[in-house]
DNA sequence: TTCAGCCAAATTGTTGACAATTTTGTGCAC
DNA sequence: GTGCACAAAATTGTCAACAATTTGGCTGAA
């Protein structure tokens, strides 16, 4: 079910990856937390060697960072990569939604059209972890659809990648992205509206992060040293 | 010295990559050929843990083609998967090239000066080894001189990438692109003219894609198929 | 008290042997 | 001679024990 999956088969490394990009964007694990192997080996049920292999794969993926020796922890992405990794994520989904603009059929408008439909119903039963899976698949849905490969695996990672850095920085305010910002998207799709259909992406990626701490005034007290100097010393530095 | 290098350390892993990776762009290594563990950690000097480390890194570049139970070969690239490679590249180069417009130090401009002209060396020397590296240098420079970290890491792939596909599908025409266009694309650079940057790359890029057989008249006869049924069969199918 | 040095525990990295799978080769029936 | 079944070889996948590295605490001297 999961849409993060790295190899398509009944691959118990990619559930595992799975599982650990979950509990990230369930706020489960938190970024900074240790990942043992032992541990992780112990939790799933599998030997060392498979967790091992998992963990380099979500390294790739930036969800996890990896130092030789010492193990391997959730990702902290900076304030500057999280911009970039938005940035880069615009750029590739304005391509996409461009492109499929030009050949999208009817039946992938009504799949669209569906999907948008499961969004809502998850949103209205409150089904959180459903709304955060499905928000990210309606993305790469469309990625898929332009069957594009190259643009879709890009934009895997970089969704993982923004999974997390929402995980990270996200505001009490907006959880998650609605279904309406897709409605429109979805709409302009249809109208076969390149330009709209870029717009719309625009302004939803862009609010996805606007809705984000990534300002300087109010940053996360994530980093050490801005935890620990406090707010006296901020003053200073800033 | 090789710019492929997965981690920055002298790391094992990313030694044999860059060794396989050289191998194919130098046409030593053709597309589809097997790639045994147990062969090629004999040839490096190493358990086959490592190699099969290599392996997957070099699966998620693109250039090795990894079957479960049935190991590993160098991965060949349709003409569809070259046109969505040139595509993407075209994507991410345009938009890091504009983006150094803005931000280029004369530091960097005397840099990028000093490498075109260890790629004309290289060019007169015939040492093509050199070339065919520096070539590729010249673009994750400009990569790594905009500071998009993540720009930076896809366009590394997306060059391996390419690499492949153009040893794959080159003519004896153009080996590689010359040093011109490299000095055009800073020329515009050093103007801090973007849209002039951007059409410089551009033109280069697709210069680069349209000396490789990707058409439909003439593909090359790497497909067992068309190798096998000769020319006289050929007429038929097409 | 403080800090360098050192030892012990915990954790990661590596290896070689073993299991599972696929491929290749052989023989038998038809 | 052809096709199928079965066995053997080659190759990949997995594992658990062992080695190397780091971390934290302890001791003892300045």
């Amino acid at each position: 079910m999961p849409w993060l999956t790295h190899t398509a088969k009944n691959d118990v490394v990619a559930q595992i990856c799975d599982r650990i990009w979950l509990a990230v964007v369930q706020r489960t694990l938190r970024p900074g937390a240790r990942l043992k192997e032992e541990e992780l080996a112990e939790i799933f049920g599998v030997t060392r060697a498979r967790v091992r292999q998992a963990l380099v794969l979500l390294e790739q993926d930036g969800l996890v960072s990896l130092v030789p020796n010492r193990g391997a922890c959730i990702a902290e992405p900076s304030v500057e990569e999280a911009q970039d990794a938005f940035s880069a994520r615009l750029l590739i989904e304005q391509r996409l939604v461009a492109r499929l603009c030009a050949r999208v059929t009817d039946a992938q408008l009504d799949q669209l059209r569906d999907h948008i439909a499961r969004e809502r119903s998850a949103h209205e039963m409150g089904d959180s972890e459903a709304v955060i899976r499905l928000s990210g698949e309606f993305h790469m849905l469309i990625a898929r659809m332009t069957e594009a490969e190259l643009l879709f695996k890009i934009l895997r990672t970089l969704t993982i990648r923004t999974s997390l850095i929402t995980a990270m920085y996200q505001t009490q305010a907006t959880q998650t992205c609605g279904p309406d910002e897709h409605a429109r998207i979805l709409a302009a799709i249809a109208a076969r509206d390149e330009a709209r259909a870029c717009a719309e992406m625009t302004h939803h990626l862009n609010h996805l992060e606007s809705a984000l701490r990534l300002s300087e005034s109010d940053r996360p007290v994530s980093e050490l040293r801005e935890a620990l100097l406090g707010a006296g010393q901020r003053a200073k530095t800033g």
